[in-house]
DNA sequence: TTTATTTACGAAACCGTTTTCGCAAATATG
DNA sequence: CATATTTGCGAAAACGGTTTCGTAAATAAA
C-alpha cells in the first residue's frame, strides 16, 4: 500500500496526532513541525487515506447525482453546471444512471442509506410515480435537491424552470404562426414537470377561444421505436396535426425523422417547437425552433444550494424553490 | 447515524463477527442463524458502512471515469457504455471532467493515489503533452485503462478505434467527391488518435497522387471562439479549401456556423465529412457525412477490461490493445 | 469408547485517520 | 519568586466494518 501517517511518524520521530494535526494545520502544531510534516508529506508524496477519514468524520466529501441518463443535452450541460461547483468545493461526484427505470432509481437511492455520499442530486425517471423510495431517502435527513424533474410531495429543495409559461408560450407562438392543429408530445404522465407544461399548452389553447377537442395529446413511452410509431400513427390520421409542442428533445428529433419518411415538410406541413438544450438546433433542416432551459444554470444552481446545506448543518432545505426561466428561440421549424 | 452491524448484533445476542459473516453468506454460520440476521437487517434497513469496509478490505468498489467533458456525444455514450458495466458489477462511478486542461487532469490523478478509487478510465485532454502526473499513477499499480484518447508511452491497456484508416478513408470519400482543397480540422499536436487521423488524411492525399502543399492543417485550440476564428480565417483566404475533414465533432460544428455566417453552401461549395456520433446527423443542414465510432461500444470495452483486471488481482493490462471499427456513413455534406 | 474432525460461533486485531484529553515545559502575570 | 496560562505534543479511543484465530460442542472415524 501506499505511504501512510505512520510511516511520517515515524521518520521524523512524532506521533501520528501530530502529524495528522500538522497536516491541517492546526494551531496546536508549532510552525517548525508543521514546516517538517508538510516538507516529508510533500517528499513521499503523501495524501491522507479517504476512507479512513471518511469513517473517521462521518463525512464523505462526495455527492451523488441521479439522472435518467447521460446522452441527453439538458443532462450532459447540468453535469456541467454540477461538477463545476463540486470541483471547486473539492468534492467528488458519483454519477448513476436510471434508465429512466422505477426498480433501477429504488435500488440506487437504497445504496445512499449508510454514508455513502453527503447529499444527493436527483432528475427523477419517468417511470416513477411512486415516491416511498424518495421519501425513504429523504427521511433519512439525507441533504436532497431536485433539479428539473422534481418531486413535488417531496418537501425539499428543487431547481427548475418555469415550465407552464414556457409551455404557454410555445403553444401560443405556434398559434401565432397559423396552426389549426396542435399535438402535445409528452412520456409518461408522471413528471410534474411535464404536466405543467401541458397545463400551459392547454390553457393557452383555451385562452385563443379554442377547443381542445381538436388538439392532441400524444403519450409517447420511454422506448424510442414506440414513440416513432405514436407519432407516425398520428401523423397519417386524417385529422392529422399540423403543429407539435415536443416536451422533451428526444422527441423533436423522433418527430424530425417522421416527418421525413412521411415526406411531410416542416414548417410547411407541420410546425414544430421543442423543450431542448441542443446548442446545434440552428444548424437542423430545418433549424428548430426552441424552449432552450438554461441547463448549466440549473445545475449548478441545484449544486450550490445542497452546498449550502452540506456547509452549515442545520440549514433547512424545506421546500426551498428557484425558478429559471427558459427562453423561446424562434427558427424556421416554425416560420 | 443508521444501524449498525453492532445494533444487531445486540438485538440478536450474537457477536459482531457473526453478523458480518451471515450477512456475507459465510459457511461459518449456520442456516438458521443467517435467516434471522437477514431477516432483522431487512427489518431495520441495514446496509454496511461501505467506507468501513473499504478501509479493512483496501477495496472501493469504486471507478473512475476521467474524461475532457461530457457535453459530447462520444463521451457522454461511452459513460453509457462504462456505467452499463459498472452497474452490472456493482460499482460505483466517479466522473471527473478536466475540460481540457493539463492542471486539471493533473491534480484530479493525484487524487487516486490514496485508495479511492480501483481503477480508472481515463481519455486525456488535448492539452496534456507531458505524461508524468499518469505515469506517477501507473507506477501505483493502479489499474488503468485508456479509451480513445490513448496515452501510447504509458504501457497498459488501450481501446481505440481504427483511426489511421478512418482519417485515410474520410480523405479519399472528399477526394473522390471532387475536392480538390482540403482542411484538416485538429485541436494540438498532443493527442495520439488525432495525428493518427492526420496521418490518414496525408497518406490519402499522397496516395492519390496529390500534393500536400495544397492541403491545409488547420489547428484549433480548445477555445470555441478561437476556432471559429480560426476556420474563418481560413476560408476568407483566396486558397480557401473546399472540403474539410473534422478530427472531432465539435468543429465541424464550427464549420457548419462559418459556412453559414459566409454564405458558403455545403457541400456546394465546401464539403464536410467528420468524426461525430451525433445520432441526429441525419437530421442536420446539410446531414453531415460522418465517421461513426462505435462509443458505447468502446466505453463497454474499456469497462470491461479494467473489471477483468480488477477480478484477477495479477491480470497483466500491458499494452492489451482493442480496436473497434468506425464506420463512414455517406449524407449530404459530402454530395 | 476413544480420538479425530467438523460445525458454529466469539474475541480481538486491524484498516488509517481524527479527535479528545492529559500533561509537561515554557511563558506570562502579579 | 510563586502562581496562572499558554504552547506543543502524545496516548488512546473512536469510526464501523472484516478477518484471523481459538475453542467448545457436536459429529464422525477407529
Amino acid at each position: 500500500m501506499n505511504v501512510k501517517i505512520k510511516d511520517l511518524a515515524k521518520e521524523l520521530q512524532l506521533s501520528v496526532a501530530t502529524i495528522s494535526k500538522a497536516m491541517k494545520d492546526s494551531h496546536e502544531i508549532s510552525a517548525e513541525t508543521k514546516q517538517r510534516v508538510l516538507a516529508l508529506a510533500k517528499k513521499l508524496n503523501y495524501t491522507p487515506n479517504p476512507y479512513a477519514s471518511s469513517l473517521r468524520k462521518r463525512s464523505s466529501k462526495t455527492i451523488a447525482v441521479v439522472i435518467p441518463e447521460v446522452a441527453d443535452t439538458f443532462f450532459s450541460l447540468s453535469i456541467n453546471g454540477i461538477e463545476s461547483v463540486a470541483q471547486e468545493k473539492g468534492f467528488h461526484v458519483l454519477i448513476y444512471l436510471t434508465h429512466e427505470n422505477f426498480f433501477k432509481e429504488e435500488s440506487i437511492l437504497k445504496d445512499f442509506q449508510n454514508g455513502r455520499v453527503d447529499g444527493v442530486l436527483m432528475s427523477v425517471s419517468s417511470e416513477t410515480a411512486n415516491h416511498r423510495h424518495i421519501l425513504e431517502l429523504f427521511n433519512t435527513e439525507m441533504p436532497l435537491v431536485f433539479f428539473d424533474r422534481v418531486c413535488e410531495d417531496i418537501h425539499t429543495a428543487k431547481v427548475v424552470t418555469n415550465d407552464f409559461e414556457s409551455g404557454y408560450k410555445a403553444t401560443r407562438h405556434l398559434l401565432e404562426k397559423g396552426c389549426k392543429r396542435l399535438g402535445f408530445l409528452c412520456m409518461g404522465e408522471n413528471l410534474s414537470i411535464i404536466n405543467d407544461r401541458l397545463e400551459g399548452f392547454k390553457k393557452s389553447i383555451s385562452d385563443a377561444g379554442l377547443d381542445q377537442k381538436n388538439h392532441f395529446i400524444i403519450n409517447c413511452p420511454a422506448d424510442e421505436g414506440q414513440s416513432h410509431k405514436s407519432i407516425k400513427k398520428i401523423l397519417s390520421g386524417k385529422k392529422k396535426p399540423d403543429g407539435f409542442v415536443a416536451s422533451v428533445e428526444k422527441l423533436a428529433m423522433t418527430a424530425y425523422n417522421v416527418c421525413k419518411e412521411e415526406g411531410l415538410s416542416i414548417p410547411h406541413d407541420v410546425k414544430v417547437v421543442a423543450f431542448s438544450n441542443l446548442q446545434i438546433a440552428s444548424l437542423l433542416n430545418p433549424s428548430l425552433t426552441t424552449i432552450t432551459q438554461p441547463a448549466f444554470e440549473m445545475g449548478k444552481a441545484a449544486a450550490t444550494i445542497l452546498f449550502k446545506a452540506l456547509e452549515k448543518s442545520r440549514y433547512n432545505l424545506k421546500d426551498e424553490r428557484v425558478v429559471i426561466e427558459s427562453v423561446l428561440m424562434e427558427r424556421d421549424s416554425t416560420k
